[in-house]
RNA sequence: GGGCGCUUAGCUCAGCUUGGAAGAGCGCCUGGUUUGCAACCAGGCGGCCGGGGGUUCAAAUCCCCCAGCGUCCA
């Protein structure tokens, strides 16, 4: 008989005496030694039946304790069975683009040894890789048994069977997990069940079984045989794939799922950490607080009946939480216990979030303490969202403890801190930095949320969606946040509309769709044909010139140039791209520009204006065309120097802020042109000017001790054996080989740049400025050999200038600047009262300026001064009540401008329009205006026209 | 990487939708009141409205660029 995909049918079944049954309730088929079960295990009707009842036996404490004798039991098991032990690689997966987070063990190995291109560092293996995965965060603390964080212990084999390589495949790695959970952790062999259910993401599918005990999924065990292919053969889900060369056993046995089958807790956070639950019940006074409901039921009972039911708790987005609490109601009636829907969440909320809470600080303190920094992107949000929530719980909790107090009792309980390369003072520094940033962002927000509803009545009962919308996305409030704030504020009853939740998360999920639309641009220069260039610039970098053959050359496209983008060194525009069979040019890349020189065929010299590289093609950017013949190529010497110089020196710059600010200092992005360098590294705090000059001096006295430079090549696997991946500062290794670049001990890293072979060759280097990328990212900008000392000599002639025009000594120019900024603002001060002073005296003396009639002054003048300073002048006039006047103010400046206006709320506002007046005489200096009844202002491009408009309002007036 | 928002007095922020005399509270100074303090009353000082360009008779307000900061989503 065939299989169809996903069926699995191998020997094991029968030598167990395993039999095959499809499910009753979800219709998947299963494996089964008890021949009266008919259900998978994994259904709404498979209760949970450790709760109270440990179905592994053998262990008897909680906690961490508990944790590592079970992890211990697992690699021992498989260490008995020629499973090599792997140490668990970094939570933050630096290694990779397409994720931040190492959700998985087999993440590890993705894509480069999944893909084939590189061995595994040990076949099979056994790991317990923590992972944090926060799909499903909102959970949890509800469900009772999500986990934002958790240890995916694995055994993995990988095999090669074209190649005769089998390892072994589905029938021992079953044979191997249903010999764990029975003999080494004595589970009842008839409870197990083996339910098939294909596995496919990532770009790889395979068959795949759950492995059920008591209603929970321990583990699952991949056979990962399929790839993503357009030609593939096997459609699932609507993906086609086609069988790869490798098949892979990937399992994944959840830790802390194992933990709670032994342990019996009613949730699982209880079984992993009850130290910190307990701590933050009593300082939370959550049980003098569950006293005071005065429930009718028993609390012991409730809490027990509700981790039984907890499942249905499961905040999903966009879950009718509402809704969700009415059945749960209903299940607690049913069962005998009444309880109000308002007293089961009264005692629920803050439960999830003591729940939650040890959760959420494990998943920060490992993140942490691989070397994350928070930030406003990347994996550095996903921290702060983290701790946000912690905070915003701990704020609901009315816990008296600071985040870092948190932090600490964590790592105090939780944790071995050896592994880490953040140290425990580092992490209590970034903890305290990030709930200041939250307080921060609560007191911001307070001001906005009385702006955003200023005009919502108190009443109010409802709150506006876009309101809501906006505060969350500007300034980070969400909606109970607001609530609660706005009652502070005086709005006593506004509540969040049923449902907004979930319209929120589908507003989220529609703007992330439109975003993933781009695609991902395809290569713009066809090479297929072409062989790799032989890179010769690695052998010597001091070598200018060199012979080649040319072995292809075409013209660039409008096309070509309209994707292609060059830096702003490239002087001038490329018309020609020649590949040679070797080069010496080195080709944009790892953040170094394109090296830039000449290619000479006899008589033609044509210029290389840029150098890059696409498939291991060097493509030389020309601007003339070449013979399809030998070639001879004279490099930019001096530009490659320099080149060389700023990389090197960003390589140092780097290594020395990492001695002087922490192991969290890493590189985020670098830029090594011939002008300056910039090196983006992750910090949490603004850089000061003291900051960089530490850095600055510990990188010169790198630069003077004359330290070797050692390049080596080697196989990736072996590269992270022997560095780690601490040398992938440039971001996610791309090829098989990697080459390493090392400065003495100060830096490490993979870099395929051109380097010099000694500190000293650089001279000495200059960080010139810094500035902030991203939250939680610096820039700092270097300088290093010959444009250090340029730039010094252009900021000395800035200085010299600038201090030559005030006449001073140059030390003397910030005290100077600033007596003269304070001097010329007194003077405009002065001025200012003085214009007005003119005014007063001009109007107050009964001259011609100024007219009375029928109680009414009338003052029409032309005046000195741009619009501003008859503003002043009309203040004087306009401003007391005690003397209604008109007045008509004009000035040549600026094409001719008028002011009418006149004393708000006297006679003489009630008797003119000032607006009125205005039009009528803004003819005379072609232009217009407008403005209120009581002060309209114009003006216009004819400012010789002023007299006679001030003519036509006196006649206008009568005066 | 993609959005969105903010930048106004020493501080916290209104004003921007719809362009037309730069505001409030706190703080500061002077005076009053008080046994004294707190509080209160009267008056005052304090603004390149982040920088640069544009539109307009006129820009804190509209448009573009830059900088700094914040925030949401991948």
């Amino acid at each position: 008989m065939t299989l169809a995909f996903g069926e699995i049918d191998i020997p094991y079944w029968e030598d167990s005496g395993h039999e095959l049954k499809i499910c009753k309730v979800s219709g998947l088929r299963f494996w089964t030694r008890d021949s009266s079960r008919e259900t998978c295990g994994d259904t709404s009707e498979d209760p949970y039946t450790f709760i109270g009842n440990p179905i592994i036996k053998g262990f008897n404490s909680t906690g961490k304790k508990l944790k590592d004798e079970m992890r211990e039991a697992f690699l021992g098991f498989f260490d008995s069975r020629g499973h090599t032990r792997i140490d668990p690689y970094p939570v933050i997966a630096r290694w990779r683009d397409d994720i931040h987070l190492t959700i998985a063990s087999i993440a590890d190995f993705q894509p480069h040894v999944t893909s084939g291109l590189v061995p595994p560092p040990a076949n099979p293996l056994g790991i317990s890789q923590p992972c944090i995965r926060l799909t499903d965060v909102a959970a949890v603390g509800r469900s009772g048994r999500h986990l934002s964080t958790f240890e995916m212990m694995a055994h993995h084999a990988f095999n090669r069977p074209l190649e005769g390589d089998v390892i072994y495949w589905i029938d021992q790695c079953v044979r191997y997990c249903d010999e764990l959970l029975v003999e080494a952790l004595g589970i009842d062999p008839e409870s197990i069940t083996y339910v098939e259910n294909p596995w496919s993401g990532g770009g790889n599918a395979g068959p795949a079984l759950e492995v059920i005990v008591g209603g929970l999924e321990l583990a699952t065990l991949v056979f990962m045989n399929l790839e993503e292919r357009e030609d593939g053969e096997i459609s699932i889900k609507g993906q086609r794939y086609a069988e790869m060369d490798l098949q892979i056993i990937d399992t994944g046995y959840g830790l802390e799922r194992f933990c709670w089958a032994a342990a019996g807790t009613p949730t699982i956070y209880e079984a992993i950490y009850p130290e910190s639950i307990d701590w933050l019940k009593s300082i939370s006074g959550f049980d003098d607080f569950l006293e005071s409901l005065q429930l009718e039921v028993e609390i012991e009972d409730l809490l027990g009946e509700l981790s039984r039911l907890a499942g249905i708790l499961n905040i999903d987005v966009g879950t009718d939480v509402d809704a969700l609490y009415l059945k749960l109601s209903e299940r607690l009636s049913e069962r005998g216990m009444d309880i109000s829907i308002n007293d089961l969440k009264k005692v629920t909320e803050p439960l999830s979030s003591i729940y939650a809470i040890p959760d959420h600080m494990h998943a920060i303190c490992n993140m942490l303490g691989d070397g994350l920094v928070p930030s406003n992107s990347k994996a550095g949000y996903l921290v702060r969202m983290l701790v946000r929530r912690v905070c915003r719980m701990k704020d609901s909790l009315s816990i008296p403890a600071s985040l870092s107090e948190l932090g600490l009792h964590h790592m105090g309980t939780h944790l071995d801190m050896d592994s880490f390369v953040q140290s425990k003072e580092g992490i209590i520094e970034i903890l305290e930095l990030e709930e200041e940033r939250y307080h921060q962002m609560l007191r911001k927000g307070i001001a906005a949320v009385n702006t955003a509803l200023k005009e919502v009545p108190k009443e109010a009962s409802q709150m506006d969606d876009e309101i809501l919308f906006r505060l969350s996305e500007e300034r980070g409030l969400n909606p109970e946040m607001v609530i609660s704030i706005a009652s502070e504020l005086g709005w006593a009853n506004l509540s969040v509309r049923v449902g907004f939740t979930a319209d929120m998360a589908a507003r989220n999920a529609m703007m992330t769709k439109a975003a993933s639309k781009e695609k991902a641009g395809t290569d713009i220069f066809i090479v297929d044909g072409l062989e790799r260039t032989k890179l010769d610039f690695y052998e010597d970098t001091t070598a200018t010139e060199f012979s080649a053959l040319v072995i292809d050359c075409f013209p660039l496209t409008d096309e070509m140039m309209s994707r292609i983008t060059f830096s702003s060194e490239v002087i001038s525009v490329p018309t020609h791209v020649v590949v040679t069979d070797r080069t010496l040019f080195y080709p944009e890349g790892g953040g170094q520009l394109g090296d830039q020189g000449v290619l000479v065929q006899g008589d033609i010299i044509s210029n290389v204006l840029d150098t890059k590289s696409q498939q291991g093609v060097v493509l030389h950017f020309t601007d003339a065309p070449l013979d399809i013949a030998p070639v001879k190529g004279q490099l930019d010497h001096e530009r490659r120097k320099q080149l060389m110089d700023h990389h090197t020196a960003v390589h140092i710059v780097g290594g020395a802020a990492r001695i002087v600010l922490g192991p969290h200092v890493w590189q985020a992005g670098s830029n090594k042109g011939a002008r300056y360098a910039r090196l983006d590294i992750t910090h949490h705090s603004r850089l000061s000017r003291e900051e960089i000059e530490v850095i600055e001096d510990r990188a010169n006295q790198i630069l003077e001790s004359n330290y070797k430079i050692t390049k080596e090549v080697l196989e990736r696997a072996e590269a992270d054996k022997k560095y780690g991946f601490d040398i992938y500062q440039g971001g996610p290794p791309k090829h098989e080989v990697i080459r390493v670049i090392s400065i003495g001990d100060f830096d490490v890293q993979a870099c395929g740049g051109t380097h010099h072979d000694q500190t000293s060759k650089i001279g000495e280097l200059r960080i010139i400025k810094s500035s902030q990328v991203q939250d939680g990212v610096e820039r700092l900008q270097i300088v290093a050999g010959e444009t250090s000392r340029e730039n010094s000599r252009r900021q000395e002639r800035i200085l010299s200038e600038a201090s030559d025009i005030l006449g001073v000594q140059s030390e003397d120019l910030p005290k100077a600047v600033s007596r003269f900024f304070e001097e010329w603002k007194s003077q405009q001060k002065k001025i200012e009262s003085l214009e007005s002073e003119i005014v007063r005296l001009r109007t107050s003396g009964g001259g011609t300026d100024s007219v009375e009639l029928d109680g009414v002054r009338y003052v029409v003048m032309e005046v000195e001064g741009d619009m501003k300073q008859m503003m002043t002048m009309l203040s004087q006039l306009t401003r007391d009540p005690k003397r209604p006047t008109l007045a008509i103010l004009g000035t040549k400046a600026g094409g001719g401008k008028i002011i009418v206006a006149s004393t708000e709320g006297s006679i003489a506002a009630d008797r003119h329009n000032a607006v009125e007046i205005l039009n009528a005489i803004s003819g005379h200096i072609d232009g217009g205006g407008g403005g209120r009844p009581t002060m309209a202002q114009g003006g216009g491009t004819n400012g010789e026209g002023i007299p006679n408009a001030l003519k036509e309002a006196k006649t206008l007036l009568g005066l």
